[in-house]
DNA sequence: GGCCTATCGTGATCATGATCACAGAGCCAT
DNA sequence: ATGGCTCTGTGATCATGATCACGATAGGCC
Protein backbone atom coordinates (compact mmCIF):
# COMPACT_ATOMS: atom_id res chain seq x y z
CA UNK A 1 0.00 0.00 0.00
CA UNK A 2 1.49 3.44 -0.71
CA UNK A 3 0.12 6.65 0.34
CA UNK A 4 0.89 9.81 -0.93
CA UNK A 5 4.34 12.14 -0.68
CA UNK A 6 6.12 8.66 -0.62
CA UNK A 7 4.66 7.06 2.10
CA UNK A 8 3.89 3.43 3.75
CA UNK A 9 0.93 3.25 5.33
CA UNK A 10 0.96 2.01 8.79
CA UNK A 11 -2.05 0.67 9.84
CA UNK A 12 -1.92 1.39 13.87
CA UNK A 13 1.22 2.60 15.58
CA UNK A 14 -1.33 3.30 18.62
CA UNK A 15 -0.04 0.36 20.43
CA UNK A 16 2.91 -0.66 22.36
CA UNK A 17 5.81 -1.51 19.19
CA UNK A 18 6.31 2.45 18.86
CA UNK A 19 6.99 3.48 22.31
CA UNK A 20 6.89 1.04 25.65
CA UNK A 21 5.98 3.78 27.90
CA UNK A 22 3.45 4.67 25.52
CA UNK A 23 0.26 6.17 26.42
CA UNK A 24 -2.00 3.08 24.95
CA UNK A 25 0.86 0.32 25.39
CA UNK A 26 -0.45 -2.99 27.07
CA UNK A 27 -4.09 -1.99 27.79
CA UNK A 28 -6.47 -4.91 28.27
CA UNK A 29 -7.67 -6.49 24.68
CA UNK A 30 -11.04 -4.86 25.24
CA UNK A 31 -9.76 -1.46 25.32
CA UNK A 32 -7.42 -1.79 22.18
CA UNK A 33 -10.47 -2.99 20.72
CA UNK A 34 -12.62 0.52 21.35
CA UNK A 35 -9.50 2.19 20.58
CA UNK A 36 -9.35 1.01 17.43
CA UNK A 37 -12.54 2.22 16.38
CA UNK A 38 -12.28 5.48 17.81
CA UNK A 39 -8.99 6.45 16.49
CA UNK A 40 -8.99 7.71 12.34
CA UNK A 41 -5.56 7.98 10.30
CA UNK A 42 -3.91 10.68 8.17
CA UNK A 43 -1.00 11.00 6.59
CA UNK A 44 0.58 14.94 5.75
CA UNK A 45 3.02 16.50 4.17
CA UNK A 46 5.64 18.48 5.14
CA UNK A 47 4.52 22.07 6.64
CA UNK A 48 1.17 20.57 7.14
CA UNK A 49 -0.20 21.82 10.15
CA UNK A 50 -1.85 19.44 12.30
CA UNK A 51 -3.80 22.14 14.60
CA UNK A 52 -2.42 25.88 16.04
CA UNK A 53 -1.92 28.04 18.63
CA UNK A 54 -5.17 29.25 19.80
CA UNK A 55 -7.71 26.78 18.40
CA UNK A 56 -10.29 25.04 20.87
CA UNK A 57 -8.61 21.50 20.68
CA UNK A 58 -10.21 19.13 18.44
CA UNK A 59 -8.77 15.71 19.97
CA UNK A 60 -5.28 14.38 20.31
CA UNK A 61 -2.30 13.22 17.51
CA UNK A 62 -0.53 10.38 17.80
CA UNK A 63 2.09 10.78 15.35
CA UNK A 64 3.32 7.29 13.91
CA UNK A 65 5.53 8.76 11.36
CA UNK A 66 7.95 12.07 10.47
CA UNK A 67 8.68 14.53 12.41
CA UNK A 68 6.62 17.98 13.69
CA UNK A 69 7.74 20.86 15.14
CA UNK A 70 5.55 22.22 18.31
CA UNK A 71 5.84 26.21 18.64
CA UNK A 72 4.21 29.21 20.13
CA UNK A 73 4.41 32.72 18.70
CA UNK A 74 4.53 35.73 20.49
CA UNK A 75 2.12 39.19 18.56
CA UNK A 76 5.37 40.64 17.59
CA UNK A 77 6.17 37.35 15.56
CA UNK A 78 8.67 36.27 18.27
CA UNK A 79 8.60 32.11 18.01
CA UNK A 80 10.10 29.87 20.39
CA UNK A 81 10.29 26.36 18.91
CA UNK A 82 9.28 23.93 22.28
CA UNK A 83 9.86 20.56 21.43
CA UNK A 84 10.30 18.46 17.96
CA UNK A 85 8.09 15.53 18.33
CA UNK A 86 8.92 12.59 16.59
CA UNK A 87 6.89 8.78 15.90
CA UNK A 88 5.09 7.62 19.05
CA UNK A 89 4.57 11.26 20.39
CA UNK A 90 1.02 12.17 21.64
CA UNK A 91 0.54 15.88 20.83
CA UNK A 92 -2.50 18.28 21.93
CA UNK A 93 -3.13 15.89 25.25
CA UNK A 94 -3.60 18.76 27.43
CA UNK A 95 -5.29 20.87 25.30
CA UNK A 96 -7.87 18.29 24.88
CA UNK A 97 -8.21 16.99 28.37
CA UNK A 98 -8.49 21.04 29.96
CA UNK A 99 -10.41 21.96 27.16
CA UNK A 100 -8.49 24.74 26.51
CA UNK A 101 -6.76 26.36 23.25
CA UNK A 102 -4.22 24.49 22.10
CA UNK A 103 -1.19 26.48 23.56
CA UNK A 104 1.11 25.44 20.24
CA UNK A 105 1.36 25.05 16.75
CA UNK A 106 2.06 21.54 15.54
CA UNK A 107 3.64 21.91 12.24
CA UNK A 108 5.22 18.64 10.18
CA UNK A 109 8.84 20.14 9.16
CA UNK A 110 8.83 15.99 7.50
CA UNK A 111 6.04 14.27 6.11
CA UNK A 112 4.25 11.37 7.86
CA UNK A 113 1.34 10.14 9.35
CA UNK A 114 -0.95 10.12 12.37
CA UNK A 115 -3.82 8.51 14.69
CA UNK A 116 -6.11 11.06 15.50
CA UNK A 117 -9.08 10.62 18.60
CA UNK A 118 -11.60 13.41 19.17
CA UNK A 119 -12.15 14.48 22.09
CA UNK A 120 -15.09 13.18 23.19
CA UNK A 121 -14.24 9.81 22.24
CA UNK A 122 -11.09 9.99 24.59
CA UNK A 123 -13.15 11.75 27.09
CA UNK A 124 -15.59 8.46 27.02
CA UNK A 125 -12.50 5.99 26.54
CA UNK A 126 -11.10 7.27 29.87
CA UNK A 127 -14.31 7.01 31.69
CA UNK A 128 -15.00 3.81 30.31
CA UNK A 129 -11.50 2.32 30.99
CA UNK A 130 -9.72 3.79 34.18
CA UNK A 131 -6.73 2.61 33.68
CA UNK A 132 -6.53 5.28 30.76
CA UNK A 133 -7.31 8.23 32.52
CA UNK A 134 -4.03 6.94 34.81
CA UNK A 135 -2.22 6.36 31.12
CA UNK A 136 -3.38 9.92 30.52
CA UNK A 137 -2.31 11.41 33.64
CA UNK A 138 1.30 9.98 33.74
CA UNK A 139 1.32 11.08 30.26
CA UNK A 140 0.79 14.75 31.49
CA UNK A 141 2.70 14.28 34.11
CA UNK A 142 5.61 13.51 31.52
CA UNK A 143 4.77 17.03 29.37
CA UNK A 144 4.85 18.80 32.62
CA UNK A 145 8.63 17.58 33.36
CA UNK A 146 9.46 18.23 29.43
CA UNK A 147 8.55 21.70 30.10
CA UNK A 148 9.52 21.75 33.07
CA UNK A 149 12.96 20.98 31.39
CA UNK A 150 13.24 23.96 29.41
CA UNK A 151 12.29 26.42 32.03
CA UNK A 152 15.03 25.23 33.62
CA UNK A 153 17.06 25.55 30.16
CA UNK A 154 15.96 29.00 29.87
CA UNK A 155 16.05 30.32 33.33
CA UNK A 156 19.47 28.54 34.36
CA UNK A 157 21.34 29.37 31.66
CA UNK A 158 22.95 32.83 30.71
CA UNK A 159 24.22 32.56 27.47
CA UNK A 160 23.50 30.84 23.80
CA UNK A 161 26.28 28.83 23.94
CA UNK A 162 25.73 27.36 26.88
CA UNK A 163 22.04 26.21 25.44
CA UNK A 164 23.88 25.38 21.98
CA UNK A 165 26.04 23.05 23.38
CA UNK A 166 23.46 21.72 25.52
CA UNK A 167 21.19 21.30 22.50
CA UNK A 168 23.81 19.35 20.92
CA UNK A 169 24.25 17.02 23.48
CA UNK A 170 21.26 16.42 24.14
CA UNK A 171 21.15 15.45 20.12
CA UNK A 172 23.92 12.80 20.85
CA UNK A 173 21.98 11.10 23.65
CA UNK A 174 18.51 11.35 21.54
CA UNK A 175 20.72 8.68 19.22
CA UNK A 176 18.69 5.51 19.31
CA UNK A 177 21.20 3.57 17.81
CA UNK A 178 24.50 3.94 15.83
CA UNK A 179 27.08 5.77 16.97
CA UNK A 180 25.58 8.63 19.73
CA UNK A 181 28.96 11.26 18.26
CA UNK A 182 27.27 11.57 15.16
CA UNK A 183 24.05 13.38 14.58
CA UNK A 184 22.13 14.63 11.22
CA UNK A 185 20.91 17.99 11.42
CA UNK A 186 17.66 18.12 9.90
CA UNK A 187 16.88 22.09 11.36
CA UNK A 188 17.71 24.97 9.87
CA UNK A 189 19.75 27.41 11.48
CA UNK A 190 16.61 29.75 12.23
CA UNK A 191 14.96 26.64 13.69
CA UNK A 192 17.96 26.03 15.79
CA UNK A 193 17.87 29.31 16.96
CA UNK A 194 14.43 29.41 17.90
CA UNK A 195 14.76 26.25 20.04
CA UNK A 196 18.06 28.24 22.20
CA UNK A 197 16.07 31.15 22.23
CA UNK A 198 18.45 33.63 20.26
CA UNK A 199 19.02 35.08 16.53
CA UNK A 200 19.80 33.17 13.52
CA UNK A 201 23.07 34.50 12.85
CA UNK A 202 24.33 33.88 16.09
CA UNK A 203 23.77 30.40 15.76
CA UNK A 204 25.48 30.56 12.61
CA UNK A 205 28.67 32.43 14.68
CA UNK A 206 28.73 29.22 17.29
CA UNK A 207 28.53 26.70 14.70
CA UNK A 208 32.16 28.23 13.64
CA UNK A 209 33.84 29.01 17.08
CA UNK A 210 32.89 25.14 18.17
CA UNK A 211 34.52 23.99 15.06
CA UNK A 212 36.96 26.26 15.35
CA UNK A 213 37.31 25.01 18.64
CA UNK A 214 37.50 21.67 17.51
CA UNK A 215 34.23 20.23 20.03
CA UNK A 216 32.27 19.40 16.45
CA UNK A 217 33.33 18.64 13.09
CA UNK A 218 30.46 18.95 10.29
CA UNK A 219 30.03 16.30 7.15
CA UNK A 220 27.27 17.21 5.26
CA UNK A 221 23.85 16.97 7.12
CA UNK A 222 26.05 14.94 9.85
CA UNK A 223 28.03 16.75 12.78
CA UNK A 224 30.25 14.70 14.54
CA UNK A 225 30.87 15.72 18.30
CA UNK A 226 35.09 15.43 18.51
CA UNK A 227 35.24 16.19 22.29
CA UNK A 228 31.95 15.56 24.12
CA UNK A 229 33.52 16.51 27.79
CA UNK A 230 34.35 20.30 26.51
CA UNK A 231 30.38 20.39 25.85
CA UNK A 232 29.64 19.18 29.30
CA UNK A 233 31.62 21.16 30.60
CA UNK A 234 30.03 24.53 28.71
CA UNK A 235 26.94 23.40 30.32
CA UNK A 236 27.89 22.94 33.63
CA UNK A 237 29.94 26.25 33.29
CA UNK B 1 -7.08 26.12 68.92
CA UNK B 2 -3.97 28.31 68.09
CA UNK B 3 -1.32 26.60 66.62
CA UNK B 4 2.86 27.56 66.50
CA UNK B 5 3.74 29.86 64.62
CA UNK B 6 0.93 32.59 65.73
CA UNK B 7 -1.45 30.55 63.29
CA UNK B 8 -5.16 29.31 63.69
CA UNK B 9 -5.03 25.94 62.92
CA UNK B 10 -7.89 25.05 60.22
CA UNK B 11 -9.39 21.45 60.36
CA UNK B 12 -9.60 21.06 56.93
CA UNK B 13 -8.83 22.80 53.64
CA UNK B 14 -8.86 20.24 50.91
CA UNK B 15 -12.36 20.53 49.81
CA UNK B 16 -14.09 23.33 48.20
CA UNK B 17 -14.61 26.43 50.55
CA UNK B 18 -10.83 26.99 49.10
CA UNK B 19 -11.11 27.17 45.64
CA UNK B 20 -13.44 26.28 42.95
CA UNK B 21 -11.62 24.74 40.40
CA UNK B 22 -9.84 22.67 43.51
CA UNK B 23 -8.73 18.91 42.92
CA UNK B 24 -11.14 17.55 45.49
CA UNK B 25 -14.31 20.01 44.91
CA UNK B 26 -17.31 18.49 45.15
CA UNK B 27 -16.70 14.80 44.83
CA UNK B 28 -18.97 12.27 46.10
CA UNK B 29 -19.85 11.75 50.15
CA UNK B 30 -17.89 8.79 50.25
CA UNK B 31 -14.83 10.09 48.39
CA UNK B 32 -14.45 13.27 50.88
CA UNK B 33 -15.08 10.52 53.50
CA UNK B 34 -12.29 8.75 52.50
CA UNK B 35 -10.06 11.84 51.73
CA UNK B 36 -10.38 12.83 55.26
CA UNK B 37 -8.99 9.65 56.61
CA UNK B 38 -6.00 9.79 54.30
CA UNK B 39 -4.76 13.43 54.87
CA UNK B 40 -3.35 14.22 57.65
CA UNK B 41 -2.10 17.98 58.50
CA UNK B 42 0.93 20.60 59.67
CA UNK B 43 2.13 23.54 60.45
CA UNK B 44 4.98 25.30 59.28
CA UNK B 45 7.35 27.92 60.21
CA UNK B 46 8.93 30.60 57.74
CA UNK B 47 11.54 29.10 55.62
CA UNK B 48 10.10 25.46 56.29
CA UNK B 49 11.08 23.13 53.10
CA UNK B 50 7.80 21.13 53.01
CA UNK B 51 10.39 19.06 50.00
CA UNK B 52 13.73 19.71 48.22
CA UNK B 53 14.19 18.80 44.26
CA UNK B 54 15.43 15.46 43.95
CA UNK B 55 14.15 14.10 46.57
CA UNK B 56 11.97 10.98 45.97
CA UNK B 57 8.67 12.10 45.66
CA UNK B 58 6.60 11.07 48.98
CA UNK B 59 3.14 12.64 48.42
CA UNK B 60 1.48 16.01 47.35
CA UNK B 61 0.70 19.01 49.61
CA UNK B 62 -2.17 20.64 49.92
CA UNK B 63 -1.24 24.41 51.11
CA UNK B 64 -4.07 25.68 53.44
CA UNK B 65 -2.24 29.04 54.53
CA UNK B 66 0.45 30.60 54.19
CA UNK B 67 2.52 31.11 50.55
CA UNK B 68 5.77 28.63 49.22
CA UNK B 69 7.82 29.38 46.78
CA UNK B 70 8.75 26.79 44.07
CA UNK B 71 12.39 27.06 42.79
CA UNK B 72 15.03 25.23 41.42
CA UNK B 73 18.56 25.52 41.35
CA UNK B 74 21.46 24.56 38.77
CA UNK B 75 24.48 23.22 40.39
CA UNK B 76 26.27 26.62 39.95
CA UNK B 77 23.99 27.87 42.62
CA UNK B 78 22.38 29.95 39.76
CA UNK B 79 18.58 29.75 40.68
CA UNK B 80 14.80 30.41 39.29
CA UNK B 81 11.79 30.80 41.20
CA UNK B 82 8.84 29.13 39.00
CA UNK B 83 6.06 30.28 41.20
CA UNK B 84 4.57 31.14 44.52
CA UNK B 85 2.22 29.18 45.71
CA UNK B 86 -0.99 30.28 47.67
CA UNK B 87 -3.70 28.76 49.67
CA UNK B 88 -5.68 26.22 47.53
CA UNK B 89 -2.66 25.13 45.48
CA UNK B 90 -1.55 21.63 45.07
CA UNK B 91 2.32 20.76 45.38
CA UNK B 92 4.61 17.52 44.39
CA UNK B 93 1.49 16.83 42.33
CA UNK B 94 3.38 15.38 38.99
CA UNK B 95 6.03 14.32 40.83
CA UNK B 96 3.97 11.90 42.78
CA UNK B 97 1.98 10.79 39.95
CA UNK B 98 4.69 9.89 37.76
CA UNK B 99 7.06 8.72 41.07
CA UNK B 100 10.12 10.67 39.34
CA UNK B 101 11.91 13.11 42.11
CA UNK B 102 10.72 16.27 43.19
CA UNK B 103 10.98 18.69 40.63
CA UNK B 104 11.37 21.52 42.52
CA UNK B 105 11.86 22.87 46.15
CA UNK B 106 9.03 24.14 48.10
CA UNK B 107 9.87 26.45 50.46
CA UNK B 108 7.60 28.27 52.92
CA UNK B 109 8.29 32.26 52.73
CA UNK B 110 5.65 32.87 55.22
CA UNK B 111 4.07 30.66 58.30
CA UNK B 112 1.66 28.37 56.98
CA UNK B 113 0.07 25.05 56.99
CA UNK B 114 -0.07 22.14 54.68
CA UNK B 115 -2.27 18.78 54.47
CA UNK B 116 -0.20 16.01 52.93
CA UNK B 117 -1.39 12.72 50.98
CA UNK B 118 0.83 10.09 50.89
CA UNK B 119 1.65 8.76 47.11
CA UNK B 120 0.17 5.61 47.86
CA UNK B 121 -2.75 6.73 49.62
CA UNK B 122 -3.60 9.22 46.32
CA UNK B 123 -2.63 6.44 44.20
CA UNK B 124 -5.00 4.14 45.60
CA UNK B 125 -7.71 6.82 46.04
CA UNK B 126 -7.38 7.74 42.54
CA UNK B 127 -8.31 3.97 41.17
CA UNK B 128 -11.46 3.75 43.62
CA UNK B 129 -12.37 7.18 42.13
CA UNK B 130 -12.70 7.41 38.92
CA UNK B 131 -13.52 10.98 39.17
CA UNK B 132 -10.79 11.92 41.23
CA UNK B 133 -8.21 10.18 38.32
CA UNK B 134 -9.78 13.16 35.79
CA UNK B 135 -9.49 15.91 38.23
CA UNK B 136 -6.29 14.93 38.73
CA UNK B 137 -5.59 14.79 35.08
CA UNK B 138 -6.86 18.34 35.00
CA UNK B 139 -4.81 19.57 37.44
CA UNK B 140 -1.77 18.10 35.93
CA UNK B 141 -3.17 19.75 32.82
CA UNK B 142 -3.01 23.18 34.54
CA UNK B 143 0.48 22.64 36.14
CA UNK B 144 1.80 21.85 32.38
CA UNK B 145 -0.03 25.15 31.13
CA UNK B 146 1.48 26.86 33.78
CA UNK B 147 4.71 25.87 33.30
CA UNK B 148 3.93 26.65 29.02
CA UNK B 149 3.49 30.06 30.09
CA UNK B 150 6.42 30.29 32.13
CA UNK B 151 8.38 29.06 28.91
CA UNK B 152 6.59 32.13 26.64
CA UNK B 153 7.74 34.33 29.41
CA UNK B 154 11.61 33.19 29.27
CA UNK B 155 11.41 32.52 25.49
CA UNK B 156 9.51 35.07 23.79
CA UNK B 157 10.43 38.31 25.96
CA UNK B 158 14.37 39.74 25.33
CA UNK B 159 14.44 41.83 28.49
CA UNK B 160 13.92 42.10 31.86
CA UNK B 161 12.31 45.07 31.77
CA UNK B 162 9.34 43.78 29.53
CA UNK B 163 9.94 40.80 32.04
CA UNK B 164 9.08 43.00 35.00
CA UNK B 165 6.88 44.80 33.99
CA UNK B 166 4.98 41.59 32.87
CA UNK B 167 5.45 40.91 36.31
CA UNK B 168 3.79 43.48 38.15
CA UNK B 169 0.45 43.29 35.63
CA UNK B 170 0.29 39.87 37.06
CA UNK B 171 0.68 40.75 40.57
CA UNK B 172 -1.94 43.37 39.60
CA UNK B 173 -4.08 40.93 38.02
CA UNK B 174 -3.74 38.51 40.79
CA UNK B 175 -5.16 40.54 43.43
CA UNK B 176 -8.34 39.27 44.71
CA UNK B 177 -10.62 42.27 46.13
CA UNK B 178 -9.20 45.49 46.28
CA UNK B 179 -8.09 48.35 44.37
CA UNK B 180 -6.01 46.22 41.54
CA UNK B 181 -3.43 48.78 41.32
CA UNK B 182 -2.05 48.20 44.62
CA UNK B 183 -0.27 45.51 45.53
CA UNK B 184 1.69 44.66 48.21
CA UNK B 185 5.45 43.68 47.82
CA UNK B 186 6.48 40.95 49.70
CA UNK B 187 9.19 39.41 48.22
CA UNK B 188 12.85 40.42 48.34
CA UNK B 189 14.60 42.20 45.04
CA UNK B 190 16.79 39.20 45.15
CA UNK B 191 13.98 36.96 44.87
CA UNK B 192 12.25 38.84 41.90
CA UNK B 193 15.29 38.68 40.33
CA UNK B 194 15.11 35.23 40.44
CA UNK B 195 11.60 34.76 39.29
CA UNK B 196 12.31 37.17 36.02
CA UNK B 197 15.79 35.38 35.00
CA UNK B 198 18.21 38.82 36.08
CA UNK B 199 19.97 39.90 38.78
CA UNK B 200 19.28 41.74 42.16
CA UNK B 201 21.12 45.18 41.05
CA UNK B 202 18.75 45.07 37.91
CA UNK B 203 15.79 44.64 39.69
CA UNK B 204 16.83 47.66 41.94
CA UNK B 205 17.50 49.75 39.25
CA UNK B 206 14.24 49.03 37.47
CA UNK B 207 12.54 49.74 40.76
CA UNK B 208 14.44 53.35 39.95
CA UNK B 209 13.71 53.42 36.48
CA UNK B 210 9.80 52.70 36.91
CA UNK B 211 9.22 55.17 39.39
CA UNK B 212 11.39 57.86 37.53
CA UNK B 213 9.45 57.18 34.73
CA UNK B 214 6.04 57.18 36.56
CA UNK B 215 5.44 54.27 35.75
CA UNK B 216 4.77 52.88 39.44
CA UNK B 217 4.88 54.66 43.06
CA UNK B 218 6.11 52.54 45.84
CA UNK B 219 4.56 53.11 49.48
CA UNK B 220 6.40 51.18 51.99
CA UNK B 221 5.87 47.52 51.05
CA UNK B 222 2.59 48.92 48.54
CA UNK B 223 3.09 49.18 45.07
CA UNK B 224 0.97 51.37 43.27
CA UNK B 225 0.60 51.40 39.16
CA UNK B 226 0.17 54.78 37.80
CA UNK B 227 0.49 53.86 34.15
CA UNK B 228 -0.83 50.44 33.54
CA UNK B 229 -1.21 51.25 29.64
CA UNK B 230 1.94 52.07 29.66
CA UNK B 231 3.45 48.67 31.09
CA UNK B 232 1.02 46.72 29.11
CA UNK B 233 2.89 48.22 25.95
CA UNK B 234 6.04 47.42 27.13
CA UNK B 235 5.03 44.11 27.60
CA UNK B 236 4.16 43.69 23.66
CA UNK B 237 6.52 45.61 22.38
C1' DG C 1 21.90 24.34 -17.61
C1' DG C 2 20.21 28.35 -15.22
C1' DC C 3 17.08 30.93 -12.53
C1' DC C 4 14.86 31.69 -7.75
C1' DT C 5 14.22 31.35 -3.25
C1' DA C 6 15.79 29.60 1.08
C1' DT C 7 19.58 29.15 3.78
C1' DC C 8 24.01 30.32 5.46
C1' DG C 9 28.53 33.14 6.65
C1' DT C 10 30.44 37.19 8.43
C1' DG C 11 31.71 42.08 9.26
C1' DA C 12 30.62 46.47 11.93
C1' DT C 13 28.13 48.72 15.27
C1' DC C 14 25.72 49.33 19.46
C1' DA C 15 22.74 48.75 23.55
C1' DT C 16 22.03 46.13 27.39
C1' DG C 17 22.56 43.96 31.39
C1' DA C 18 26.17 41.10 34.22
C1' DT C 19 29.65 41.80 37.38
C1' DC C 20 32.35 43.93 40.98
C1' DA C 21 32.54 47.08 44.64
C1' DC C 22 30.77 49.78 48.28
C1' DA C 23 27.78 52.68 50.94
C1' DG C 24 23.45 53.46 53.09
C1' DA C 25 19.00 51.60 55.36
C1' DG C 26 16.17 48.88 57.93
C1' DC C 27 15.42 45.53 61.40
C1' DC C 28 15.93 42.28 65.06
C1' DA C 29 17.85 40.72 69.39
C1' DT C 30 20.58 41.42 73.31
C1' DA D 1 20.97 52.12 71.84
C1' DT D 2 24.14 49.35 69.63
C1' DG D 3 25.97 45.77 67.25
C1' DG D 4 25.22 42.59 63.45
C1' DC D 5 22.28 40.87 60.16
C1' DT D 6 19.86 41.07 55.61
C1' DC D 7 18.37 43.92 52.36
C1' DT D 8 18.73 47.95 49.03
C1' DG D 9 20.75 51.74 45.94
C1' DT D 10 24.14 53.10 42.61
C1' DG D 11 28.53 53.93 40.13
C1' DA D 12 32.09 52.06 36.77
C1' DT D 13 33.48 48.68 33.72
C1' DC D 14 33.06 45.22 30.34
C1' DA D 15 31.59 41.23 27.52
C1' DT D 16 28.09 39.52 24.90
C1' DG D 17 24.90 38.96 21.66
C1' DA D 18 21.15 41.68 18.87
C1' DT D 19 20.76 44.15 14.85
C1' DC D 20 21.67 45.73 10.23
C1' DA D 21 23.69 44.83 5.92
C1' DC D 22 25.56 42.35 2.64
C1' DG D 23 27.43 38.58 -0.29
C1' DA D 24 27.96 33.61 -0.91
C1' DT D 25 25.83 28.86 -1.45
C1' DA D 26 22.85 25.59 -2.44
C1' DG D 27 19.08 23.04 -3.73
C1' DG D 28 14.53 22.51 -6.33
C1' DC D 29 12.24 23.12 -10.65
C1' DC D 30 11.33 24.58 -15.30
Amino acid sequence: MRAPYGLNILDNCLTCPMREEHLFCNLPAAAVQTLNEIKSTAVYPKSAMLFIEGQQPRGIFVLCAGKAKLSTSSAEGRTVITKISEAGDVLGLSATISNRPYEVTAEMIEPGQANFITRDALLHFMREYGEVALRVAEQLSRNYYAAYEGIRTLGLTNSPSQRFAKLLLGWSNATVNGDPLQVKVTLTHEEIAEIIGTTRETVSRLFSQFKKKQLVQLKGATLIIRNKTALEQMVNS
